[in-house]
RNA sequence: GCUCAAGUGGCGGAAUUGGUAGACGCGCUGGAUUCAAAAUCCAGUUUUUUCGGAAGUGCGGGUUCGAUUCCCGCCUUGAGUACCA
């Protein structure tokens, strides 16, 4: 009997799928008692866009791993669940449609069948009644029921999670919005609940529109009329489009987008609790880009200057402020509970000090005092304070500890309505300074160091600020920059270009006057749109003021600056900067950002580069969004009417008057009434409203869909609790890398989001993950002998004719090995068979061209099928090509690419399959090196395997059947047995499967040298290689007489008692290198190692009389003799 | 520029509390079997050598009885990212 991988692997998935061997169970659902029992394991692949070109190699990696383990981890008694599904929105289907007309879902349905079909032949484990289509109307419901949830959430910084609407709609009543402490729209007006009540319904929604987690905003786009839609920066070349070279505007556009800024800090943190790949975790931190620093204003002068007349403290007073600032009373420690969470504006300091007076609690920002009432010079602090245009509040110990919420709402409202308005002090010096700006800085204590400031191009001041005299070049600048995209001014860093505005700025400590330039190497949407230069600290900036001839104070103690900015900042000492002279880094920051925060100019800021999410696309094949508008304003459909389903068009284009293409449905609107999609003509009617028309983004479906797996088909919720609560995350997620800061940080935060909603069981949703490493294709080449006339024989009549009569050539690679070789074989070539005279050789010059043939025309030995080659359409310019032999045969050139169509290299797995089988096939993707690894494909490297395969047939079977005995296995036997259990659990554990095929194939051998056929020996190894090769296993379990699949066995139990030695072949090193070992008893000691050791002949021969001078024994591993 | 990862035979790769470098497989060479081929089996395959050995894990140092493994400094390749203030 003869190993047929065809037969057996077609019977085996057969039987899979007909008893739903791998489907996993809910609890809740289970009738079988077992399952609820074992403990659960969530296996889960990255689900698939289920492309045209269908799968190769490459592909299935990540999939065999991750099936290996789940399998493995049924073997160990885990109710393991397993799903696959495809992410069926995207562009290349709506390409398609456009090209061809047809319907995105038609292709897309097509795609997917092949795509299944591939899955099948490979023997996948998965569970396929859970399966998800993210184009599913069945799943997009839900898609667009979180839309919602997100759209009727806000981001309260005070609990720091996601609330609903209505609490917000509750402070606004109340208090208005003052004391909100929101992450939302930078500049929200403020108003008092009397406003808010006073406000329309559409003012008032408008109004929660900037606090929504889900909102829409103005964003600048580029935008491309011809083409009618919105361009990526890198669709973009030269200020055209890369496609049909039309050109692109930037434009405001409304659009929806997703408040991830909000979770910033917890997906920061996050990242700590869950084992990801670090490189992964690194470039996630590197995408939220957190930034220290604080944030300075400077008032724009208007002609007064100002000196500084505060009080100042000594950094010594200060830190023994801070010993009494650790010391609080039980009431204090209260209070500051409360006032501790307030940020942004309404931050609090404690055990402050203002002036001479040491004040419990203040917020700077708001000029207000907290404090506890019965200190003794409290009249006089009262007058202080007042004169300071500080506003203060007192409480009792009492009060507090009764009632801490009433003494915050006190506090709240304090701090709405001053009593005390700070005009005195701004009065007499800041009148005229009308216009500040805001910048942020991540080196506060360099502020000495400021000597200008630049503004981005398009920071709202610059209009207002700029002098006359100025105005024109100002203008000019503006419009130059405008015309470049933002990727091309990043693009371009060594120009350097900017116009002063004739403004100037009051250094908010010397009082001194600084320039206020405009320059794009500031850009507009990060941090304010604004810096503080400091040339001395900072390499654009140094680079700004040598350019244009600023000055560039040095405020770093002896460190020469005549060349470039010194960027350190550990070790150097501050200089020329008045209270923060002879400070290091550390401690001057502090210090500046303390002075500032005392001063009220400035305050200590944490900024992240993480911008808020686009979520709008263009575009027809996507979730549409379950929003309509009335009065301009968008309202969400209520939740009992989704799906909102896509509705059909004629063409998949953007519409003439540049709507994305959902403005072409006829049947596109919202009738209120009758809750019900209609007819677009139906718009006359005053309850009948327009749907949005554009589309969810790729990353909208993808979100989301690991919980849904988890419930897969129920109707009336995202998934039910219990399955949530008994699932609750992915335990292992195996993916590729490129998805680091897309789908794996979009879908963190929707995860956040839904569990601050109380809808899912925790704030993470993979505790595990492995980027598996790409599959490389091993393209194959050949190489053409391209002529040309040498540039100084040139003439018109000769050349063409002479070029012309040549044939194509090509040259087999092993016969040269350098570019001048390949010309010389090439030359006598033509030389040899006339087509050239000696003379005409001289006047041409062949140049070498590497040209992709496709490997499925090559041998394992790189020899080419030349008639084959010929004969693809592709290659009809060679149909009459000469090919130069070695040996009678065309060997290509080898490189090793990413596999590609274009390159010719991609081995499509179901040929594997064929001719190899799927069991063949998973041993050798996980045989080809470690998982995360990228690594080459070679097919030739197939048939090690493969031929293991049937070695390990042969052990069970022979020409009659089964020949398998129940006899008694010997120590040896089971000594290779149990260490193939150790070593194998151990490599599936460090997901190293690369090496325990080999320990199979170790296995293997050993047996089939000891012609082992006991059953106590060859069953359990059945199960230990199931997880990789199931059909096989399946095959010959049943063959020994199993009627359970072999999925259902349990994993063999290592034993280390058989691995027990007595005797060990000890290396003997001389000088730590090992010359030759000896075979000792194991029990031996130290002493008796050494003096078998010593006496061995080989010892006496290698020292050569010499005494040693030490001998190391490790008894069990090594002898090292220095000598 | 910055961040991260990796450099071991002809090739993929193995070797972790520092202890026999090159497991396992491909490829290649020779042999057996065969009319022949496929398949299968056996032997060999890091380099060098005066056949005793000697050298050897990107390069240069260091720690150690002993380093592919730990430390310092470089080089190369790959990936990500960038006027981020």
């Amino acid at each position: 009997m003869q190993y047929n991988h065809k037969e057996i692997e077609e019977n085996w998935q057969k039987f899979w799928a007909d008893n739903q061997t791998f489907k996993a169970t809910n609890p809740a659902q289970s009738s079988d008692e077992g399952d609820a029992d074992k403990p659960k394991y969530y296996v889960l692949d990255m689900f698939p866009y289920p492309s045209g070109a269908g799968l190769h190699v490459g592909h299935p990696l990540g999939y065999i791993a991750s099936d290996i383990y789940a399998r493995y981890k049924r073997h160990k008694g885990f109710n393991v669940l397993h799903p696959q599904g495809y992410d069926s929105f995207g562009l290349p289907a709506e390409q398609y449609a456009i090209q061809t007309g047809q319907h995105p879902a038609k292709t897309t349905e097509a795609n997917i069948t092949t795509y299944r079909k591939q899955l099948d032949k490979i023997g996948f484990s998965f569970d396929w009644s859970r399966e998800v289509r993210t184009s599913d109307p069945v799943y997009y419901k839900w898609t667009q029921w979180i839309f919602i949830q997100l759209f009727n959430s806000w981001y309260n910084k005070d609990t720091d999670k996601a609330e609903d609407v209505s609490t917000l709609v509750s402070i606004f009543k109340k208090q208005g919005n003052a004391t909100v402490n929101a992450v939302a729209d930078a500049e929200i007006e403020s108003f008092s609940s009397e406003a808010w009540k006073a406000f329309s319904k559409t003012e008032q929604e408008a109004i929660l529109l900037q606090y929504r987690l889900s909102y829409l905003s103005d964003t600048e786009v580029n935008w491309c009329p011809v083409l009618g839609t919105v361009l990526a920066n890198d669709e973009i070349v030269n200020g055209v489009s890369e496609r049909g070279g039309h050109p692109v505007v930037r434009k405001k556009m409304t659009q929806w987008s997703m408040r991830i800024s909000a979770y910033a800090q917890r997906l920061l943190d996050g990242l700590e609790k869950i084992d990801w790949p670090q490189p992964l975790k690194d470039s996630q931190t590197n995408w939220i880009g957190r930034s220290q620093g604080a944030m300075v204003s400077f008032d724009v002068d208007g002609g007064v200057s100002k000196g500084s007349t505060d009080i100042k403290l000594s950094y010594k007073e200060l830190e023994a402020l801070k010993e009494l600032r650790l010391n609080l009373s039980k009431a204090e420690g209260i209070l500051w509970d409360e006032l501790k969470n307030k940020k942004g504006a309404a931050k609090f300091r404690k055990k402050y000090t203002i002036g001479a007076f040491l004040v419990d609690y203040v917020c700077l920002a708001k000029n207000t005092i907290v404090e506890f009432s019965g200190k003794e010079d409290e009249a006089a602090r009262t007058a202080f304070f007042a004169k300071e245009g500080f506003n203060v509040v007192r409480f009792t110990n009492e009060e507090v500890t009764e009632s801490v919420l009433k003494v915050v709402a006190k506090i709240n409202n304090a701090l709405q309505f001053p009593t005390v308005v700070k005009v005195e002090k701004a009065a007499s010096t800041k009148k005229l300074a009308a216009y500040k700006i805001d910048v942020f800085t991540t080196r506060p204590d360099t502020i000495f160091g400021v000597s200008f400031m630049t503004l981005a191009p398009e920071h709202p001041l610059v209009s207002k600020i700029v002098t006359g005299a100025q105005k024109k070049a100002v203008n000019a600048y503006i419009k130059a920059t405008a015309k470049r995209s933002e990727r091309e001014r990043m693009a371009d860093v060594k120009t350097i270009s900017g116009v002063f505005t004739g403004a100037y700025a009051l250094h908010p400590f010397t009082g001194n006057k600084v320039q206020i330039w405009i320059g794009d190497y500031v850009l507009a949407n990060y941090g304010t749109g604004a810096v503080m230069a400091v040339p001395c600290g900072d390499q654009r900036d140094y680079d700004f003021a040598k350019h244009f001839d600023i000055a560039i104070p040095n405020i770093f103690e002896g460190i020469d600056i005549s060349e470039a900015a010194h960027t350190g900042k550990d070790g150097t000492k501050i200089a020329n900067s008045d209270f923060l002279s002879g400070l290091k880094y550390k401690k001057a920051l502090k210090l500046a950002i303390f002075e500032m925060e005392k001063r009220g100019f400035g305050y200590g800021k944490i900024n992240y580069r993480l911008r808020d999410a686009v979520f709008s696309r263009q575009r027809y094949w996507g979730e549409p969004f379950p929003v309509y508008y009335k009065d301009g304003m968008p309202q969400m459909i209520d939740e009992k009417h989704l799906p909102i389903v896509l509705p059909e068009v004629e063409k998949y284009l953007p519409t003439e008057a540049g709507e994305p293409p959902l403005g072409r449905a006829t049947t596109w609107a919202w009738d209120s009434r009758g809750k019900k999609v209609v007819s677009n003509e139906k718009l006359k009617n005053k309850t009948v409203y327009p749907l949005e028309l554009n589309t969810m983004p790729g990353w909208a479906g993808s979100s989301w869909y690991f919980n849904r797996y988890m419930d897969a088909s129920n109707e009336t919720e995202f998934a039910s609790k219990e399955s949530l609560d008994y699932w609750k995350e992915v335990d292992l997620y195996i993916g590729g890398s490129e998805h680091a800061t897309g789908h794996l940080l979009y879908a963190r935060f929707w995860q956040k989001f839904l569990f601050d909603k109380g809808i899912v069981p925790v704030d993470e949703f993979a505790k595990k993950l492995i980027n598996q490493g790409m599959i490389l294709g091993t393209s194959a080449f050949v190489y053409r002998a391209t002529p040309f006339i040498k540039s100084d024989c040139f003439t018109d009549h000769t050349s063409e004719a002479t070029l012309n009569k040549l044939p194509v050539i090509l040259v087999s690679k092993n016969l040269f090995t350098s570019d001048a070789e390949f010309e010389a074989i090439v030359k006598n070539e033509f030389l040899d068979k006339g087509f050239l005279t000696p003379d005409e050789a001289d006047m041409i010059m062949i140049v070498k061209t590497a040209i992709h043939a496709d490997v499925s025309l090559v041998n394992s030995s790189d020899e080419l099928d030349i008639e084959a080659f010929k004969n693809q359409p592709i290659n009809q310019d060679y149909k009459k090509a000469t090919f130069i032999l070695k040996d009678g045969t065309y060997f290509v050139g080898r490189e090793v690419e990413k596999m590609s169509k274009s390159k010719y290299n991609v081995v499509n797995p179901d040929d594997i399959v064929e001719e190899y089988g799927a069991d063949a096939l998973r041993l050798f993707e996980m045989f080809l090196g470690p998982l995360e690894q990228a690594k080459p494909w070679k097919t030739s490297g197939i048939s090690g395997v493969y031929s293991f395969l049937k070695k390990l047939w042969k052990l069970y079977v022979d020409e009659n059947g089964v020949a398998v005995s129940k006899e008694k296995a010997t120590k040896e036997e089971l000594k290779i047995l149990h260490k193939t259990i150790k070593k194998v659990a151990e490599d599936i554990e460090n997901f190293s499967f690369n090496t325990s095929v080999s320990t199979f194939m170790i296995a293997v051998n050993e047996l089939t040298a000891l012609k082992c056929n006991k059953n106590e020996v060859l069953a359990p190894m059945l199960v230990l290689l199931s997880p990789y090769a199931p059909h096989i296993t399946e095959e010959l379990w049943s063959k020994l007489g199993n009627k359970e699949s072999i999925s259902t066995a349990s994993f063999p139990i290592f034993d280390a008692k058989h691995l027990i030695e007595s005797a060990k072949e000890y290396p003997i090193s001389f000088n730590g290198k090992m010359r030759f070992t000896i075979e000792l008893p194991l029990d031996l000691s130290k002493d008796e190692i050494e003096v078998a050791v010593l006496s061995d002949e080989k010892t006496i021969a290698q020292l050569a009389g010499a005494a040693p001078k030490k001998v190391i024994i490790v008894p069990g591993k090594i002898v090292n003799i220095v000598s």
